[in-house]
RNA sequence: GGCUAGGUGGCAGAGUGGUCAUGCAGCGGCCUGCAAAGCCGCGUACGUCGGUUCGAUUCCGUCCCUAGCCUCCA
């Protein structure tokens, strides 16, 4: 089955064909790098990222996710902690990098800074007050609404309702009020560039048309994001990127996720109810996180909740489980093909909870098999669909061994074992239960199987 | 107000015009010295009101409810 994605623009899930065959481009908005991500940051980075492990299976995939490092926000930033602003932007970045390696998100094939970009972005604007498509005044560049007739396409936004409706104060420079910043003034202490409009900095939106078309070409195949980039973010990039490129498609597909709400509520820095991927990641394994942000569909708002990370520990810990004690090697891992219907599934726009569903099915029928034979191939299906959705990264002996601080060290649990089973032998239980409740108190949990006593933290 | 998305069992969450999602929790059983893990089984789920149909949770319409977005400043 080919991939179908679901595509913003048309509203409709359709098959999905690259430009060039064989080959496949895609742009991820990044972050606004002037503090901390959360973890509805991170849904965006890590749902695009399990795209891109499908695409790469049967394309050569170019994966750009830039760095937004000029932004007024930025300039607040460093204004309030006296900072300069390379440090800040530097800082944020490099955080945001190591965070999102700690949920398993593969690093991009390209990540551009806007700052690197200026000239790209000032070239762009040149070329659309040449087309008539923006207007300068008093030191702003604007992008003129009215010179594209589809403005409002991809938001399902209708121009003349807008405007109608519009209760925003309107800037005297601007001709209507849907009008766009694109370039604009800076003052002495405002980073700035020197362009043909005076000494200024671009707007938000042009730096990704900018870096996307520089990077992946005039027409890229998939641009992705979160949810509340739809309007008015991508509905301006679409807009510049068309006019400026002579009416070329700027992306053959849209992609966007569903936002992440907490207590029904979207997660967001101005409310304040957000939970930061990087302390998060102190608190639970990566994976956990990973897979809690894959156990609802992309497109579905999904809310963040303890019970909902709780949950996914515990299927990681099933899975982990059957697979524990069988031997496989990382070649044999690698050339392990995934299940069909795991691969279907997420063919199937990016299903995960349907692909997690049919990882549990046959980690179900691996619990079952007594066949050694079969079990390992069982435990390479498993391994496979895992690596597709970036998921079971570590050795399952080390999943259960964990890493918390402060329990016992593994020799002294394996040595208090060897005491119990001494203990079972001479069939004094008192004494077998009574080291079994000792670890259970410092969170080790015990299995007596045909093969021995195993033993995992619980946490 | 406009636009968009959604309302599925105790919870989370897929999916489908007519026997099965799946996971967590619960109950019963198997296994176990007892547990744990695992396995087997169980629980009359599809917001409302209508319509189409032999048959609708699934299609159509109504209504109710929820969430998000509605530019440049924040």
């Amino acid at each position: 089955m080919a991939i179908h994605l679901h595509d913003t623009l048309t509203g409709a899930k359709i098959p999905f064909e690259p430009l060039v065959p064989g080959r496949v481009t895609m742009y991820l908005c990044g972050p606004t790098v002037y503090n901390y991500a959360h973890i509805g940051n991170a849904r965006p980075a890590v749902v695009f990222d399990v795209l891109a492990r499908l695409l790469r299976r049967n394309f050569t995939l170019t994966f750009a996710r830039n760095l937004t490092d000029v932004d007024d926000k930025i300039i607040a930033a460093a204004k309030e902690t006296g900072e300069a602003i390379g440090v800040i932007t530097g800082r944020y970045a490099e955080v945001y990098r190591s965070d999102m390696a700690a949920l398993g998100v593969t690093p991009p094939d390209i990540e551009p800074r806007a700052t690197d970009h200026i000239g790209e972005m000032i070239d762009m604007i040149a070329t659309l007050l040449d087309n008539g498509c923006a207007y300068a005044a008093e030191g702003h560049v604007l992008f003129d609404v009215s010179s594209f007739a589809d403005y409002g396409k991809l938001s399902k936004r209708d121009l003349r309702e807008m405007i109608a409706g519009s209760r925003v104060e309107v800037a005297p420079y601007k001709k209507a009020p849907q009008d766009f910043v694109l370039w604009k003034p800076s003052t002495e202490d405002q980073p700035g560039w020197e362009s043909p409009w005076g000494r200024g900095r671009p707007g938000w939106h042009i730096e990704c048309s900018a870096m996307a078309a520089k990077h992946l070409g005039q027409t890229i195949d998939i641009h992705a994001g979160g949810q509340d980039l739809v309007f008015p973010h991508h509905e301006n990039e679409l807009a510049q990127s068309t006019c400026a490129h002579g009416g070329r498609t700027l992306a053959r597909y849209w992609l966007h996720n569903g936002y992440l709400s907490m207590d029904k509520e979207k997660m967001s820095k101005s409310l304040g109810n957000v939970l930061l991927v990087h302390d998060l990641i102190t608190m639970f394994p990566g994976e956990v996180l990973r897979l809690a942000l894959l156990g609802a569909h992309y497109r579905q708002p999904l809310d963040w909740t303890d019970e909902a990370v709780d949950g996914a520990h515990s299927r990681l810990d099933r899975l982990y489980g059957a697979v524990r004690g069988i031997e496989v090697s990382d070649e044999d891992r690698a050339r392990a093909e995934p299940p069909a219907a795991v691969v279907a599934a997420l063919e199937d726009d990016i299903n995960t909870p349907l692909a997690l569903a049919e990882v549990a099915g046959i980690a179900r029928q691996l619990n079952k098999e007594t066949d050694s034979g079969v079990r390992r191939e069982l435990a390479l299906q498993v391994y496979a669909a895992c690596d597709l959705l970036g998921l079971m990264q570590v050795n399952a002996e080390e999943w259960f061994a964990g890493s918390k601080e402060g329990a016992l060290p593994a020799a002294e649990i394996e040595s208090l074992l060897e005491e119990r089973k001494q203990a079972r032998e001479n069939r004094d239980f008192a004494a077998a239960d009574a080291i079994r409740d000792r670890l259970a108190s410092v969170g080790i949990a015990i299995e007596d199987g045909p093969s021995g006593t195993r033993w995992r933290r619980t946490g």
